[in-house]
DNA sequence: AATGAATGAGCATTCATTCAT
DNA sequence: GATGAATGAATGCTCATTCAT
């Protein structure tokens, strides 16, 4: 039943976060999930299968996670805001233990087009936020993509580090950072 | 020999930047290295000791390259702009083949003091252009852990996913994303 | 199923006799019981536990064999010579190649209480013998393991040499050793 | 030089009597005898010709422990228990590390007729007791390996027990013990 | 549909032995 | 003679995958 698959990527997602990628066995996942090992593959091709399904629904996660309490109505800013503490977040909250990226972002993923439409579908209040800041001449004239790695790939980077303990980020320049990184794609 | 050393440091890269972290066996790096098997332990300890070397082998190479052409007497916007570029042009060079990072951020890494203290040091450079920024009054005052990752890290980012063929970034987008960096960190 | 367990302690006892302790082999185990490698994992944590398992195994085959045909109420002479020839026998006997001690003895053994206590309760006929015999006042007032080690590992030792060609005991020899081994222990 | 070749051989009695037949490397060897890898083979053919000879080595030993301080003119009974307490007495000395059985007797050991005349040249003066005794009367007419081991194995065997701490055997059960060993083999 | 015992190729690592120096 | 770096087959063990039930 579909009750089992998501048993089997809830566990999955569970010891990946705990063992990483090389401590995980589908014997593992198997017993955590409480089925049999011979069951996860009428669920999931391979292995290789159930880490990509992993991605898409990690991915499909993170995309709720970071467009949530976001609405067009709101100023640009204040979007811009929102998404970028949506993502701070996301790293401090249990639901999503991959998130703690290494981890996640490693996970093989399919390259085709048809992944690639659906990311753009998943992300599609970012653009808008992109596009809509372009249009009205605040934001520089860049592709989305490059704007959002100037503006939220730090977000993600630096709550990385702050959860791995690698520096502290205190509130203040919390709020620094996120000024910067709206400096950056805003003209002067 | 030193000579031995170094193939098989060289060879773990090479298969560790096209099978990635699994599908790395020490077999395998034995036979790229064209060494036998047993003359890897003469080196390393360990498979988690080789990777750790790489690690430092591949870091001290990064530092080196990232700072390189870069003196002090240049202006810092030139520095900043010399360094950015560094980055950018590591991730199209077969000399090293894991910058496009994912897969080099990844290695284990040790995390002893002495180990950052390493690190420190080899990025002396860059925490310079940072504390001259900051005394002059140009830069924001920020740790230096956050400009970097403000300014630096997408630099590292793009030229990932320009290299990996997730989208392209033409000459004039990359000189506005180095502009767009500058004004992450400069004070407005 | 216990069959396969079966199969894999036979195999392994066998292989044990011919090629001695070490030049033992987890793959040989395997071929010889007919088994794939990895299966000797789901009945045994690993070699050493084989290894115990099978002492365990081969001590209760011994302590039966050694015990066999020895009832209570017979004379004790009687029974002496029934278990110093049952010992005897066993090195003959194709169903128990490791008997030829050396090999057996030395098969590392967990040295917990509860294997003491199991060792006791096996060999309790045994017990049972010299304590009736030293009661009545026939057998020298000794520890049952040094009366044990007087006149029944002599039995062993024997049989040992005899079946590896160190020399030959024909049958009057082999009841002269019978009455000698008795005299050691008897009051005189 | 004949200096090496001695150290490689207590070196490896040394090594075989700390981690037993197992966790004996010729490298160990090597750095325990203070001499290159290499050098081993200068002197042994291989592992095997190696504890061949160590074999013999030990086994020269033994014998010059087991008869020393008996000579022809005493008492054939004080002969007797002075080799019965030198068995007994090697197990307890550091110089022979490898008497404490089980470890030494299992060594792989030659059987050709030229190692069996070597042995037996070493213990004549355990075979002439023997001779001697049956040609008075005193002892039983049964052949001399027989009277070996009811005799004298017993204190081989209990030693071994003692020292291992199988059990314990204070003064006055060793004493009975020899004597329990004398009325094996004298005659009634 | 679900099971889980069985598989066997693959892994990291060791070590007896060789041989250029 | 002596060295010790190099070898590579062999080891104990794991684990993705299959398949009879």
């Amino acid at each position: 039943m579909n009750d089992k698959k998501t048993r089997i990527l809830k566990a999955t997602e569970k010891l990946l976060a705990i063992y990483g990628f090389h401590g995980l066995s589908m014997q593992m996942v198997a017993k955590e999930a409480g089925v049999a090992a011979g069951t996860i593959y009428r669920y999931f091709e391979d292995k290789d299968d159930l880490l990509h399904q992993l991605y898409d629904h990690i991915l499909n996660h993170v995309a709720n996670k970071v467009t949530q309490n976001v609405s067009d109505d709101m100023p640009l800013k204040d979007r811009f805001r929102t998404m970028w503490l949506n993502i701070w977040n996301m790293a401090n909250q249990e639901d999503a233990p991959l998130i703690n990226r290494g981890q996640f972002e490693n996970l093989p993923r399919r390259n085709g087009t048809e992944q690639r439409q659906m990311e753009q579908k998943l992300f599609a209040k970012v653009n808008q936020l992109f596009d809509e800041g372009k249009a009205s001449g605040l934001f520089k004239q860049l592709d989305n993509e490059i704007l959002s790695v100037l503006s939220l790939e730090p977000s993600a980077c630096l709550a990385r580090k702050h959860i791995n303990g690698v520096f502290r980020v205190d509130e203040t320049s919390r709020e620094a950072a996120i000024d910067a990184c709206w400096d950056a794609i805003t003209q002067h």
